[in-house]
DNA sequence: TCTGGGGTCCTTCAGCTC
DNA sequence: TCTGGAGCTGAAGGACCC
């Protein structure tokens, strides 16, 4: 194999690794030599969780998206791509694109698990693995080299075990950074390896389109383009100046390092989330304030439940208004003291929401995110005069205790059962069966 | 064409304190 | 007592990623 050749499908051995990522001349050092960043990332993903129960799916066109008219596609298999589908496309685009094509619903309780099944892995190759998402993540693989061998070889282990403990095949990319082990696992996909030599980083980007690089989305690319900057050896013969004036400093200095191959990024162990939301869109625009307040009762109660059982509360929360001509807006509060409890949550959403005095405007999307989140044994409580010592929080616990018994949805806000209903001043919540009211 | 849902990070601006 | 600047924090919006 020729340097930086991408490897796919067939697993090889330590002795064809060892070969194929060797250096031409006999007792030099490997290709791999200081390439300890791996960057894994599963092949479509959820669709490929969803075709191992369902093997008479495989070589058909497969997307994963979400039901009703205004769904996207999460994920699709490599026969739908070949129509040109994508994630995050319509599902009404996708289906004109490919009209055979069959749609599966997303069971993210399965992805979860596999996700888990996948990281098992990884940590039991080093512990230094920093998820990005549920299907891909880096590891740092510097102290694992003595153990099992040189990064190239590691990567074909990796590769190896996904596949026959979890079923699923996995592309890894090798490099001495974070952002060229990213950008060889894209190259190398689907099913493949690819190392990146030290030597060859900067031959291997300056040919890439702009878009390639981590942080260039859409708005930035048209900027980048206007300065006529098409490819990355472009951005890197750029004066870092005219960056900076066109993007700002943060982008500015970040794009014209990546585009040396500068990423002084470490693998890092992810400490927690530092924020927990949720967010829905109607399946049909909505005007009537009743209902989206009701919404806000619903997704209030989520945030603050998933809240709870990570054991971490928030000090700000936050709504999210997206109107029907899809412009949105944002609005946040932040409160004496961090809160986990979702009466307290949607109180603060609702007087956001309320403060907006909106006439009837038709709305596509809201949402109630909590940002600021703390240990919730360490987060101080700021108790009211009247509030008793055991009141919503204790209610709410409860509730989730009955839910783990029961199944979440067993019990329910009355407001949020009995379709639109009062308006008072418990906000819906004086129908909890088992909250005790305090006074 | 018609745009989900979960997040993170950056920039800008306003208000406050020293 | 008044004023301006620095520094901090919160709020809002935007861009981006998967």
């Amino acid at each position: 194999m020729s340097r930086s050749q991408i490897t796919r499908g067939a697993r090889l051995t330590q002795d064809d690794v060892g070969r194929s990522t060797a250096a031409s001349s006999a007792g030099a050092a490997r290709e791999d030599d200081g390439c300890t960043i791996l960057h894994v990332d599963m092949d479509a993903f959820y669709a490929s969780c969803e075709l191992r129960s369902r093997p008479e799916l495989r070589g058909l066109p497969v997307i994963v998206g979400g039901d009703g008219s205004r769904g996207v596609v999460t994920a699709a298999t490599y026969e739908a791509r070949r129509y040109g589908i994508h994630s995050a496309m319509p599902m009404s685009r996708a289906k004109r694109l490919c009209p055979d094509l069959v749609v599966l619903p997303p069971d993210f309780g399965l992805y979860t698990e596999v996700s888990a099944g996948v990281m098992a892995v990884f940590r039991d190759i080093t512990p230094l693995v920093e998820p990005l998402s549920l299907d891909e993540a880096f590891l740092d693989v510097a102290g694992a080299v003595r153990r099992l061998g040189p990064p190239a070889v590691i990567a074909e282990q990796i590769r190896a075990r996904v596949h026959d403990e979890q079923g699923i095949t996995c592309t890894v990319g090798v490099a001495a950074t974070k952002f060229v082990a990213k950008l060889a696992s894209t190259r190398a996909k689907p099913d493949g390896l690819l190392v990146v030599p030290p030597d060859r980083v900067i031959a291997f980007l300056h040919p890439l389109p702009v878009s390639q690089l981590w942080g260039v989305g859409e708005k930035t690319e048209e900027v980048l383009l206007r300065l006529g900057l098409r490819t990355v050896g472009d951005i890197a013969h750029t004066p870092v100046d005219t960056l900076v004036r066109a993007l700002g400093p943060a982008a500015g200095h970040h794009l014209a390092d990546l585009a040396w191959g500068r990423d002084p990024r470490r693998v890092e162990v992810p400490e927690g989330e530092k924020s927990v939301g949720h967010e829905e869109t109607f399946p049909r625009d909505i005007d009537d304030p009743e209902v989206i307040r009701r919404e806000l009762l619903r997704l209030s109660e989520k945030v603050a439940a998933r809240l709870r059982a990570q054991g971490v509360a928030g000090r700000t929360v936050s709504i999210k208004v997206r109107f029907a001509d899809f412009s949105t807006i944002t609005r946040s509060r932040t409160l004496r003291s961090p809160t986990d409890v979702a009466r307290e949550v949607y109180a603060t959403a609702r007087e956001l929401y309320d403060a907006l005095g909106l006439q009837r405007a038709r709305l596509r999307l809201v949402g109630v995110r909590v940002e600021g989140l703390v240990d919730a044994d360490e987060a101080p409580r700021q108790l009211l005069l009247d509030e008793p010592e055991v009141g919503w929080r204790e209610a709410e616990q409860a509730v989730d205790r009955a839910a783990a018994r029961f199944g979440r949805g067993s019990i329910t806000p009355a407001r949020l059962v009995a379709g639109p209903g009062r308006d008072d001043d418990d906000h819906g919540f004086g129908g909890q069966p088992v909250a005790p009211r305090p006074r």
